[in-house]
DNA sequence: AGACTTTTTCCAAGCCTCGGAAAAAATGGT
DNA sequence: ACCATTTTTTCCGAGGCTTGGAAAAAGTCT
């Protein structure tokens, strides 16, 4: 079996379609003209193009206020038409589900968020509970109740890499829970099921000024996670989902985390690692330290108090750590932080640079942006959404020829 | 600017040219019948295609053997056309340079190695010493001298990621050498200057047993390194050249690197640390450790000598330990081990495993595969030829239009 | 209102690949 | 020997997509 595959019309067709429709949600709305410019285009197809998905309703003609005084025949702006599809990103967090509804163009237009405790539920009583949140978010849309097109699920947790459901959450006792199926059964959608950190680069996919860049998602918090996005894709392993960022090693024969191991960075930099060594607890406690519980100690270490300051400060470096193993393997990469350590950035900061500079050949990336993001909520459904829309994209892209018939 | 790029019948061209030459590659000889089934082109664009090649000198029809005694019209065998160019890896090593010239059909026709002490010159004699050498290699073929079509220089060190020079190298003491385009002026031929390490995963590009399989390759010797093949791509960093996997941190303030920092994998698993650590003496030795001396070394932990023995230990942990940290981030991954690592696997490679069983998450990847390749030269020109071969084909892919008007 | 400019649309031409038919090159049977 | 069969190649018309240039459209400027 070769590994490249043959290319002919139909690809070349699905490729520039895609490229269309991929400016236009990076710039949101242009002229026919300009998309032909920034995407290599030959006008005479930019407007073939344009023309075949504003037929087929995936895109469609807005008026710009504005135009600037110019002579010559104004450019009429082209938008991606949100009223093409409905998407929603779902999300299961220990003693929680949330979910949001975005249309086509990515603009948001419902979220619920439920306080559920799932823990000792099994799959059906999850799947179930994941339908009811996204009847109930399609139910409070505006212009009535429609079906889904496209439905992610992000999970904490490790997830398969079929994108089916889950190999073991943090969230759920049960283990290897099949979602995918079951629930788009239910809803009528596809559904894929990912891990949350590792799926959040997507957030950033038409973001221009992360445009071409290559960085990571840091989540710090309840967990520790991470997400990358290298040469352009947003990395995916082949068996686990996630790049297990928090149970790299950082201390052979340290401390002891949740996964069994001993050393893992999770096992420093975690809430519950944090509280453990400020508490001078030697046990991972048994339940989720609140957020509330995390300002508190915080605002004990910036107050002064020893054993705080000294559990951020082991915090930051197993973080620093892992940050410089990462790119010693990789590269220096720019930093997105979120979860309770971005509101604690001020008590790790030093050390996690330190970290770096101790751990990076000469340093490098020591000095690498740091990029807060307060609401990870935010940001997961920002990722599953664009997750979401990138996949519609595509499916619309290869059935673009029925939908120019049908006009 | 926008990252999709436009596609068009050029390109199906090129993808499509390139995918029957990488067939042909992989399987050395076929019919345009059979290229066209693993291709999944139509008989009739294998046909044409492979005729386009054939009339611009890139395959050749060969006379097969091995005709089985089946009815109908026999298919007339293909195969890459040996004379179509001639492309030259040569490698950059602490006192030693070599070389090894190869047709367009991969097959080495010379080889030459030579003693020199590079360690204090600067780039013009580092220049002419690989120009006098390619030059040499090439007056030794058999159907006389020729001009070089690719070069491909493999370096111990950290090389410029556009591939025009050497950073830094242990066998250099000079920094930032520009080696591209002199030498590319000398030869002329194009030149490019790749990591050894990152660069061997080229080696296996088209062997049949690894297609379409990611996997590492390691070098444990006078440093320690790593390659990677990630979803069909050998990995490249866009700052350095490599995956510095000998720089990894593995124990926070651990035993000092030649880089300066404390606790790098190759400060435990080098040839210089197992020596430092065997011998007690706790500097690192100004000169390179022979290979005899590690042999020695070897069987001296094989006859029991508890140094020596917790010296290899050490090292296979810290390699372990390296091993887990990159399998929680990307995968478990099968490992290709060369250098005099791989001469001392009986030692290490218990240590190796457990290492990985502590520090990977559910030791996932501890049984992974250890493929041993003894002949680390061998390896790295393999890599370079098969690496100058793929840009050529990219090339010749590109300029087929030219190459079918010339019939 | 007419001249200019700029954006869109329209159309013939050029390249690929595809599918089917015809040709080519062997084997097998009578 | 000779013809039917089988299998591989080649040939040819059709279809799809992009391109470049010409024509049309839709505004400003004087």
């Amino acid at each position: 079996m070769s590994r490249l595959a043959k290319t002919d019309a139909d690809m070349v067709r699905v490729h520039n379609r895609l490229a269309v429709l991929d400016h236009l949600r990076r710039v949101g709305m242009t002229t026919r003209k300009a998309v032909s410019e920034a995407t290599g285009l030959s006008v005479s197809a930019s407007s073939a193009i344009s023309g075949a998905l504003l037929r087929g309703g995936l895109l469609e003609e807005v008026e710009e206020d504005d135009r600037s005084i110019r002579r010559g025949r104004p450019g009429k702006s082209l938008a991606v038409c949100g009223r093409a599809a409905r998407v929603a990103a779902l999300k299961i967090a220990v003693g929680e589900v949330s979910g949001r509804i975005s249309d086509y163009a990515g603009r948001p237009l419902v979220e619920l968020r439920r306080g559920v405790d799932i823990s000792g539920r099994d799959g059906g009583f999850i799947v179930d509970l994941l339908a009811d949140l996204a009847t109930d978010l399609a139910g409070r849309l505006e212009d009535g109740p429609r079906a889904l097109d496209k439905v992610v699920v992000a999970v904490q947790g490790k997830t398969f890499s079929d994108l089916s459901g889950i190999v073991w959450s943090p969230a759920l006792k049960h283990r290897h829970i099949e979602i995918a199926a079951p629930l788009s059964a239910r809803l009528g959608a596809e559904v894929s099921v990912l891990n949350d950190c590792s799926l959040m680069p997507e957030a950033f996919r038409w973001r221009p000024d992360f445009t071409g860049l290559d960085f990571a998602t840091l989540f710090v918090g309840f967990g520790v996670g991470m997400g990358l996005r290298l040469n352009g894709a947003t990395f995916q392993g082949k068996h686990s989902s996630a790049v297990e960022f928090g149970h790299i090693n950082h201390m052979p024969g340290g401390a002891l985390c949740r996964c069994g191991n001993h050393g893992c960075v999770e096992a420093y930099a975690s809430d519950y690692a944090i509280w453990r060594s400020a508490t001078g607890n030697g046990d991972i406690p048994a339940h989720r330290i609140g957020d509330e519980a995390m300002q508190r100690l915080a605002d004990a270490a910036r107050a002064g108090d020893p054993a705080a300051r000294a559990a951020f400060e082991a915090a930051g470096n197993a973080i620093g750590y892992g940050l410089g193993r990462v790119f010693t393997m990789i590269d220096p990469l720019p930093i997105v932080l979120t979860g309770s350590g971005a509101q604690a950035i001020d008590l790790l900061e030093a050390s996690i640079r330190q970290g770096i500079r101790e751990s990076a050949v000469d340093g490098l990336g020591s000095d690498t942006p740091l990029i807060l993001e307060e609401d990870t909520d935010a940001l997961v459904f920002d990722a599953g959404t664009a997750y979401a829309l990138a996949a519609l994209d595509q499916e619309f892209a290869r059935s673009a020829a029925e939908a120019t018939e049908a006009a």
